[in-house]
DNA sequence: CCGCTCGGCTGATCCAGAGCAGCGGCGGGC
DNA sequence: GCCCGCCGCTGCTCTGGATCAGCCGAGCGG
């Protein structure tokens, strides 16, 4: 198995444990590799998806644009991350994606898909807990943009995200590496560009985390976590459920 | 056919033309008939669920608390509406659900559920379906919080209440009754009850939306719609998606 | 009948974060 | 080698909405 099929099979492996035929079929999910440039739509919303993608390498970012020209983005994808899937499954997509660096991805028809899970349900219930992980994530973003302020926020979505990494081994407990510019960090977050610019500052100089040249180390994860409210137990699994 | 059932029907109809087998499937998720008092917590937050529920009659709301004790709601139920669906499917729950008034509904076990749905695979997707679409409006409240100001949640939120209302036969295009107080308000669109208060007056003296005594009058819904950016094509299907 | 709670309503003050304006560095195209 | 556009960064001003404080009317229990 390629080490580019390895972020997915990672993470579905904390969730469920999957026998040879299920390792197989995810497999064959692989067979169509493609790569996109930065700055790539690769989803447009509103048009129904024929196929959707795993991605293997770089990240992509969900997104809604307002009549007003201002931009939400709902979420960030990374290695081992469905995108377009509720598209394939439901024939409607109601936001786009982008590409936020080069990216590598698999292309999985919309067959493909139907036919692996009812051959491997076990792969689809794995897949279906994603799925809802995914949601869980949407709803604690809603939290933070209703009732948290912009530190608790910027601390909230860095702690995430470095645990969502950790999941498909990119990243450890010490920081990791993140394209990300802090434009979208401003439209991840419903902030003002400058106004996120201030918030890393201030929490650099807190001595809690420190985004720079890419890379964000955090400092002092404990007083972090304590700030955002963070807990992690929507995202971790003892063990897999289903042996 | 009991009328209690009626808005679950009606609402699946509208997505998936649903043979008779799918509606006794459905009937039979009626079975266990349960009353709740207002203000009864139905679904705490981290405890698994074994049954879910269908909403027949009242409102429920499923919210998140914070640790410094405010909440954010993050979606209201009306009847119709599925109730820790997610929950049961997954074994885990990431938010809790409240009862807003008196509510009437069925109880469905987790095996019921998916015996259900292996023997009726239409009425499996016409459910998934609205899950999905209960989805998209999860992601449009976050866009609401994110992006929009006071005013445009306000407007974008009663105009989706009102189109969900109508979807199951309560309200019509002029309005609707609803036993939200300024308060869930409040923690629904992230902001202070003094404040949803003044956006109320303000609307109202613009003569778009009128909320006193338990009802919503829009007033001049063009302007509404027009002031939220609502486009409703997210809710709404020209007919089913599968004949 | 009284008192209490809850929901709606209002005014005054405060502040987090927006908006505007501008600088510097760096990478990429010609 | 030069320009240009993107990204990070900063200071100043302004404002949307929070916070605090308090009033009123309606229901409700004793």
């Amino acid at each position: 198995m390629s080490i580019l099929q390895s972020a997915l099979t990672r993470k579905l492996s904390a969730f469920v444990a999957l026998a040879d035929a299920d390792l197989q079929t995810l497999a064959r999910f692989h067979r169509r590799r493609r790569s996109f440039a930065a700055g790539h739509q690769m989803i447009h919303e509103g048009q129904p998806g024929q196929s959707a993608f795993i991605l293997a390498a770089g990240w992509a970012c969900s997104y809604k644009m307002l009549p007003d020209g201002t931009r939400q983005i709902v979420d960030v994808q990374i290695p081992g991350d469905f995108l377009g899937l509720r598209g394939v499954l439901l024939r409607t997509t109601d936001h786009s994606v982008e590409a936020v660096t080069h990216l590598e991805a698999s292309e999985v028809l919309a067959s493909d898909i139907l036919e692996g899970f009812a051959q491997a349900p076990r792969l689809a219930a794995a897949v279906l807990w994603a799925a809802s992980r995914d949601e869980a994530m949407v709803v604690e973003h809603l939290v933070d943009l209703g009732r948290r302020s912009a530190d608790e926020r910027m601390a909230h979505f860095l702690l995430e995200l470095g645990a969502r990494l950790r999941l498909v081994g990119a990243g450890d407990a010490a920081g990791f590496d993140c394209p990300l510019t802090q434009y979208h960090l401003a439209d991840l977050l419903g902030l003002s560009a400058v106004h996120v610019n201030r918030v890393l500052r201030h929490l650099r100089e807190e001595g809690l985390v420190t985004f720079q040249k890419g890379r964000v180390v955090f400092d002092d994860p404990a007083g972090l976590t304590e700030l955002a409210g963070f807990d992690r137990s929507y995202l971790d699994q003892d063990g897999p459920l289903l042996r």
